[in-house]
This record gives C-alpha cells, structure tokens and sequence, in this order.
DNA sequence: TTTATTGGTGTCAAATTAACACTTAAAAAA
DNA sequence: TTTTTTAAGTGTTAATTTGACACCAATAAA
C-alpha cells in the first residue's frame, strides 16, 4: 500500500522573471494573461509543471515558449506557497529569474502572449504575487550582480564600457564614477577591448570590448567588488 | 469549469537541515526514517506540506515536532523538483535550513525519530538526494555568514570570541589569526563585553560576550568581511 | 575651423587588509 | 609558595584597495 495515500497533492507552477536591458534601462518581459482567473491583467510569464518535467525544465520550456531562446541564464529564485495565492485553486510556484540579451529576443514568438518589454521602475499592477516576485528578484539581481559578473547576461557579444557602466547603473538605480568603474571592470581581467568602436552614440565613439569567456567560466565564484559597500545591499 | 483541471497535482514536502554548533564543531540533525521507502535509513527531517499551510508554516511544524523549538531562525534554501527523487511517487520537496541554539535542542521530544547529532565532516548516506540539499545547505551558510552575522543563531545568549572564532573556523573549515578575527568582529559594534569569563576551557578564563540585540537587528544586512576574500566563496 | 558632446584616463589621501609575536591571567604541578 | 603550563588578549606595520576628484581626446555637426 501507498503510504503516502492520503497526502495533498498540489499544482505546481514556475513562474519567470526575465530580465532584459535596451541599453538604456533594466526591463522585464510580461504578458497579458490568456486565461481566467485575471484574464488580461499582467503578469509574469509562467506554466504548470508537467509529470514529466523538472523545475528547470518547465522553465526552460516556459521561456522558449515566450522568447524563443535556449541556454538562457536562468536561477531558481524562491518558492511561494502561499496558500490562496491564486484564488482558483492553491498552486504553488517556483519562480526563476532569467538575463536575456534583449536583442535575441523573437517578438513574432510571443505574439500569442501579447508580451511587452516594461521598466523596472514602471511596472504595472500583477496578477497574484508577481509583484512580489519581481521584488524579491531585483533584490537578488543586486546581491549577486555585486559579487558575481551576472549582468554580461543582459549584454550583447561586443559592449562598451559606458553600456556596461549604465546597465549596472540600472541595475543598482545609483550613478558611478566612471574612473573607478572602468579600473575596477579592467581589473578583474573578464574584458578584452577590440579595435572597433561603437559610434552610434557618441561623436567620439566608445571601443567595444568582449567577455573572456574562458576567464569568465573560471572567475564566476571569484568576481569583484564592482558595487561600494556591496555587502550593505539586502 | 476549472481551467486547471487537467493540470497533475503534486505532493510537496519541506525537508529542514538542522544546524547545530556543540562549541567545537558544526553539526546536522538527522534522523532514522520511521517509515517506507528506505525506512531506518539516515535522513533530514521533512514532512509533507499540508492543505491548510504554507512552506514556512509546515517548516516550523516539523522542526517543532522534531525539536521542541519555536521561532528558530528558518531560511527557504531551494526547491528541488527532479522527476525522480522520490521512487515511490514524485514528490518535490522546498528545502530550509534552520540555525538553533544546540543546548536549547530538548533531545525526549524526538525520541521518536532516532534523531543525532552529526558533525557535519562526518555526515553519513543519505537518503534521496538529502545530500545535495545538505551540500547546497553549507554552500549557502558559507556565502551568507561571510556577509551577514548569521552565525550567532548558532550560539548561546554569551559565548566567548574564541568560541565565536572556533565556529566561523568549523562553518570555513579553515583557520584565522585570531589579532584579526577579534578586531574585525568587535569593529561591527555587534557585540557587548560581559563582566564574567568562561572558565571551563582554559586557565585564563574567556570573557563572554553578548549580541547587541538593536544593533544585531539594524545591522543584520550591512555585517562585515570576516572572511578574507569571502567574495571568492562558491 | 569652431563648437559641442561623450569617451577615456591618472593622482592622491584615507581606509582597509593581512601578516606577524609577545604579555597576561589563572590553574595545576612541583 | 613558587614554578610551570595553557589559552586569552592585544598592537604595529607595510601593502593594497578604495573613493574622490578634473582634464584632455576624438569626432561629428554646425
């Protein structure tokens, strides 16, 4: 005889907090919700756990479904099990955080999910506790980001330094000094400067530079302290 | 009609690893199995998550019942979900790990769980994949004892430096010079000289010393770098 | 050719870190 | 009572890291 016979089963979800930076501004991706309850409220992107699949990969499955990407950063980030967090019927949700390079993103894929790049700082009303998620998942993009060479994620091949600079600006809502910003960058020996120069947003132009993928891999526990006072972040 | 209906249910526990500090070494709490699979085998405490309650609430249950304590310090580690960890049925499980006083731990209420004791270097098999969670668990503790003063749930109300240093030492399983151990944790204003000394261990006598509640609570984000190069740990 | 704009760089003082060794208190032993 | 043993407690220094700060360079546009 089954044991564990008279248990509670409940529906599992994962929800997904993706990241993506335009340059300029830290955004998420969000959807208009399809179905009911909350219909046509936003939301995060999200999906039930299949009897087949783990946690990672219903999100990764989740993700393509949206974004039409593979191999994205993707980190489990909490799990909420509120019990009425949705009304319908208790379902608890494992949320990942995912860092796209907004560029790759296929708008056509997602067309199904009426899908919207949004600001960090302008986001709209949520479904249930997504609103909640996404603060928990900012706040460990700063912890991490602060220790970890994260945010390349979020960055095409080739990037500048002042692109670089104003993506971890985003990330913190806080401004550097760009001499100490760039020493501390160069230092750690993650970036290789090219001979080309992106010129589309300055007369002088800015010299592209690229991760060293090796040395990335290597140094991925071992980053910097790119963030004054780091350890003051929650 | 229910949208979800068609959705698989899943049992869900929570599964607690139990840190202890006996003043010399760190411990784990673990268990023999009262029940299949893999009865009598070594295992975390856990229980199944019920219909009336959330993570943290089913947590706290089952580490009550384990050890008698309440508002012990309870952290959502991961939730780990793969297909298979569970042969009997799938069943997921949202991994804590917990802090306690190990002198406040009243060993009759468990009796009946077989519950020990082990120092964490000499952690036995386990069952499922206890282990990792065990493994991620210290990985965790490490990161996060490098940048918050977590460690002190581990201790009593008074406790020594060179107790306070044995534990850092035993969470690192490295040593300190204790010149800069002592001056580096006293800086944080965290901590208030008793009058007494402990005088068990040694000929001299230790001072005791007792956490600056306020300022413990104020500065539970902004702690310290006891540990050189913490920004290197994994 | 002048102007406007953004990119890129260097110095210095202050703070922090890591390395290092001797004295002190008190119990135990002689 | 003196001596010995053991662990506690403490300070200095050199090296490194940090943060504050301001000017010149390159280029496109006027």
């Amino acid at each position: 005889m089954n044991k564990y016979s008279k248990q509670t089963r409940i529906l599992t979800a994962v929800d997904c907090i993706i990241f993506g930076f335009d340059g300029t501004e830290l955004k998420l991706l969000l959807i208009k919700r399809a179905f009911e309850p909350q219909k046509g409220n936003w939301s995060l992107m999200g999906g039930f756990v299949q009897a087949t699949e783990s946690f990672d990969e219903a999100t990764a499955r989740v993700l393509k479904q949206l974004t039409g990407l593979d191999g994205v950063y993707l980190e489990q980030l909490y799990a909420f099990g509120a019990i009425n967090r949705d009304p319908l019927e208790r379902t608890i949700s494992i949320a990942y955080f995912a860092l796209i390079d907004i560029h790759k993103y296929e708008k056509q894929i997602s067309e199904d999910y009426h899908a919207e790049w949004v600001p960090v700082k302008q986001v709209p009303d949520l479904i249930f506790d997504h609103q909640h998620m996404i603060k928990m998942a900012r706040e460990k993009l700063q912890y991490k980001a602060a220790l970890h060479p994260i945010l390349f994620e979020l960055l095409p091949e080739k990037f500048t330094l002042p692109q670089l600079q104003s993506l971890y600006e985003g990330v913190y809502d806080t401004e550097f000094d760009k001499r100490n910003f760039s020493r501390k960058v160069l230092s750690t020996g993650l970036l290789v400067k090219q001979k080309e120069k992106e010129k589309t947003s300055s007369k002088k132009g800015a010299f592209y530079y690229k991760l060293n993928k090796r040395s990335y891999k290597a140094n991925f526990q071992a980053f910097l302290n790119i963030i004054p006072n780091s350890h003051k972040l929650k």
